[in-house]
DNA sequence: GTCTATAGGCAGATAGAC
DNA sequence: GTCTATCTGCCTATAGAC
């Protein structure tokens, strides 16, 4: 816990992981490359590599730092809302933000580079996938037993087909440069869960 | 129409593309090389230059193939089937024939990469998109004017949310190499389109 | 239409000085 | 921690012989 950084706010291993970050939401792990982040930071490829041994070390720290981050954002969604409409809405948001900066969601990238990708990457991507899911199965769950939710089937399958569509109404709102686009299906998406069961 | 060709059932140039093709929908435009295509057919780099001058022209020949072929299996589903929600299932077992050998639909696996891509391919994804988009809501409209699908908003926004959450099912279910998730969150999509309207 | 040969550039990565 | 210098390899692309 000692200070011994006096003068930087955030180190250069941060600021490496941020442009970083940037760069392969918008562009692709395939997209991007040591000479881009090198180049935004004003510092040279063999300093990089001072921090990351290498690219698919620091694709790793890219996960496991957005994947920490996100489940700070779903904790924090669990101690301020309780109802599981309203978390699903702030859920969604989390997409939105990401969107709204030209970005696509960080995983989501990856997942369609996936067979690309080295094997450590790959099961990031996989725990990243599991951890939404998760969350949201058990919101869904939650809710359907309250009697705030309504769908058919199980949790999981719910809360699968809830990650996809998100992810993939990001997918094609980012070609149009569209956050509306993207609004309109994540909503719709939500509705489908709303009100009361449907007749049969 | 004259059959010069006596000997190969499908010339190089389609050859290419087969192999391009598949090339792309498993790894991506950044994720493949003359290199890769050369190789597994079996000739050289330079070759390639000869049936197409550049990465970008293959590209763009790529999807120009494909999104015919989709135009194709749409005006035969049309054809064939007369009613919406039949539509949308052979709409979404398109996708899942794609799902089953391993691959992401092309212009999804592009859509990811758009920022990426030269603009004449950027033109060509966007459309394929707008293309599926039209198909969707016009077979939407329909059903719900002739009272065999249910949803609320513009048939539009419907199409958009549809076409989202089937590329979107595809990207988060091949990371898991499960066809099985893409059929569960497929059907799950579908469903909410049908039944009776919901009560208020 | 396919080849050999090669150009010119950029990729990820390393050694070693400071 | 950051640098210069360099390596090796792959990339897209072209010229020109066959």
């Amino acid at each position: 816990m000692a200070a011994t950084q006096t003068q930087a706010p955030t180190g250069t291993a941060q600021r490496i992981l941020d442009v970083a970050e940037r760069l392969v939401q918008e562009r692709g792990y395939n997209g991007f490359s040591y000479a881009n982040v090198a180049g935004e930071l004003g510092i040279t490829k063999a300093s990089l590599h001072y921090h990351f041994a290498g690219k698919a070390e620091l694709g790793e720290a890219l996960i496991d730092r957005y994947s920490a981050r996100f489940g700070e954002a779903l904790e924090s969604i669990d101690a301020t809302i309780t109802v599981a409409g309203a978390k699903l809405e702030a859920y969604a948001s989390l997409y939105a933000d990401v969107l709204r900066g030209d970005r696509m969601c960080l995983c989501g990238m990856l997942a369609s580079e996936y067979q690309t990708l080295p094997q450590p990457m790959r099961n990031s991507v996989i725990r990243f996938l599991d951890a939404n899911t998760l969350w949201l199965t058990a919101v869904l769950a939650r809710g359907r037993s309250e009697g705030t939710l309504s769908f058919d089937g199980s949790p999981t399958d719910a809360a699968q087909t809830v990650l996809g569509a998100l992810q993939g109404a990001m997918l094609v709102a980012r070609p149009y440069a569209d956050p509306a686009r993207f609004q309109a299906a994540a909503a719709y998406t939500l509705a489908s869960l709303n009100g009361t069961p449907r007749p049969s």
